[in-house]
RNA sequence: GGAGAGGUGUCCGAGUUGGCCGAAGGAGCACGAUUGGAAAUCGUGUAGACGGGGUAACUCGUCUCGAGGGUUCGAAUCCCUCUCUCUCCGCCA
């Protein structure tokens, strides 16, 4: 959410750079009015509580001296019932003005490329060698199903299509990464490691900017007011709503594991095959609740722990600085790390890297105090995927197999996977 | 799932015949005094949100005693709904 002080100061000048993101901001437009309303109604109600309160004061004087105050009582009726009238159109003005706020993306930051499509995001560098085949490299579920690490069909039984069973060494690969990832995270990166819950209430939803706008994104769970997480992300900078944080805590890291469901709702047909768009995967993701002033290096920082996983494990990938229209909707700015995949010759994201300034902690209301006395101010909220693991299973499946289709495993990996060298 | 108890300021904790309660008292913390220094002692201070005024220090007002409604001239105190915590029973991993 942004800052409605600031909104109302610098409007022409926001709404300028909100442009850039390419989508509708319309909603913006009724800000201004309703802005304006609210202030009015408040003004005219808090007078009218005024006299409410020195009336009172008085008539609770008078009984108190035995006399007579229904002169007084009567006239308060009245008031009262203006207070009332102005409550109740100020609480219907407020949660206008709420509805647009939250539907309301962040602005970009300055160092973001102003663009109109993901074309246009920057290449920001580029890391490993593109592996060569001597042979035609085959996609990651072919490898997998071949290897019977992974069953979509047996998933599609079960649950239906975007689902899969890790199955045998497959399963053994999946928890050996979020073991490795989280272990290097923790004890390289200095992250408290989180499991954390995952169904949250639309609070959490709402804190972390999932809710209201993007409903059909996310699994509810009938009959409550659940949600399936569909990050880590969720629940972790949850973790600190409605808190304020003293500032030698700053900055607070966590590296969670957890499962992610998304319904992919509008991406019928797309990415069908294999692992890389599933209702339900596993990620560890990068949680951090930093001061102000810090935030752009600490994006850098985390961008770069991020990528130190892509480096251990030897997978040839780049980074994207994400342009103004493909920056998501509670982002400042965001670099996306995209692996090499050779069965189709493309880089695909597997980390997302976020700088969200203050935009998740208004929502959610995470403060910090830089003093015992000074006034409490939103920390800023990073996060980034550390990484997310289907989509490395993948990466690991094609850029390591072999031309008689064992799959050579990362030496980092190795521990993990009792000693063993290949996957066969 | 059934029965009961309870949610008050940073913490503990008073406050149920509605008015003098934004809230006693204590602890903690901050500042000051005292001290060679510390402890002890004494004094002062110690929430947030929103709106108005001011360049600002600041100041005026409204609201907040789990959340949201309601009754009333007036609610921490009465009523309703929700929520969370604790205890017992049931059920389960």
């Amino acid at each position: 959410m942004l800052d409605p002080r600031r909104l109302r100061q610098d409007f022409s000048a926001i709404k300028q750079r909100l442009q850039y993101r390419g989508e509708d901001i319309s909603e913006l437009d009724r800000f201004p009015e309703v802005d304006e309303k609210r202030r009015a109604i408040i003004q005219e109600a808090e007078a009218l509580k005024k006299k409410r309160n020195e009336v009172s004061q008085q008539i609770s004087v008078l009984k108190r001296e035995k006399k007579d105050a229904d002169h007084l009582i009567q006239e308060m009726k009245h008031v009262s019932e203006s207070i009332k009238t102005l409550d109740q159109e100020l609480r219907e003005t407020e949660n206008t003005l709420q509805n647009i706020l939250l539907r309301i993306p962040n602005i970009p930051h300055e160092s973001v490329p102003i663009g109109e499509s993901e074309e246009d995001n920057v290449l920001h560098k580029t890391w490993g060698d593109i592996p060569e085949f001597g042979f035609e490299p085959k996609p990651h579920w072919e490898l997998g199903a071949a290897l019977g690490l992974l069953d979509f069909e047996a998933a599609g039984k079960v649950a239906g299509s975007r689902f899969v069973f890790h199955k045998g060494l497959g399963a053994k690969l999946e928890r050996a990464l979020i073991n490795f990832m989280l272990d290097l995270h923790t004890s390289e990166h200095g992250y408290v490691e989180m499991l954390p819950p995952y169904l949250v209430h639309e609070d959490s939803m709402t804190g972390t900017g999932q809710l209201p706008k993007f409903a059909e994104d996310v699994f509810k769970i009938e009959d409550s007011h659940l949600f399936l997480i569909p990050t880590a992300e969720v629940p972790v900078t949850n973790y600190h709503r409605e808190e304020i944080l003293e500032a030698d805590q700053l900055p607070l890291a966590y590296a969670a594991y957890s499962s992610c469901f998304r319904s992919e709702a509008g991406a019928a047909g797309r990415d069908t095959r294999g692992l890389i768009r599933q209702h339900q995967f596993n990620k560890v993701e990068l949680v951090r609740f930093v001061k102000p002033e810090e935030s752009y290096e600490q994006l850098e920082q985390l961008t770069s722990q991020a990528e130190k996983v892509l480096q251990l494990l030897n997978l040839p990938y780049r980074v994207m600085s994400m342009c103004t229209a493909d920056l998501g909707f509670a982002a400042a700015k965001k670099y996306d790390l995209e692996v090499w995949l050779p069965s189709s010759q493309t880089y695909r994201e597997i980390s997302s890297c976020s700088n969200f300034e203050d935009f998740q902690a208004r929502r959610a209301n995470i403060r910090f105090r830089r003093d015992k006395k000074s006034k409490p101010e939103f920390v800023h909220t990073l996060n980034g995927s550390g990484l997310a693991i289907g989509r490395t299973v993948a990466a690991i499946l094609e850029n390591y197999q072999q031309a008689d289709g064992r799959i050579r495993l990362p030496e980092v990996l190795r521990p993990y996977m009792q000693g063993k060298e290949y996957v066969e």
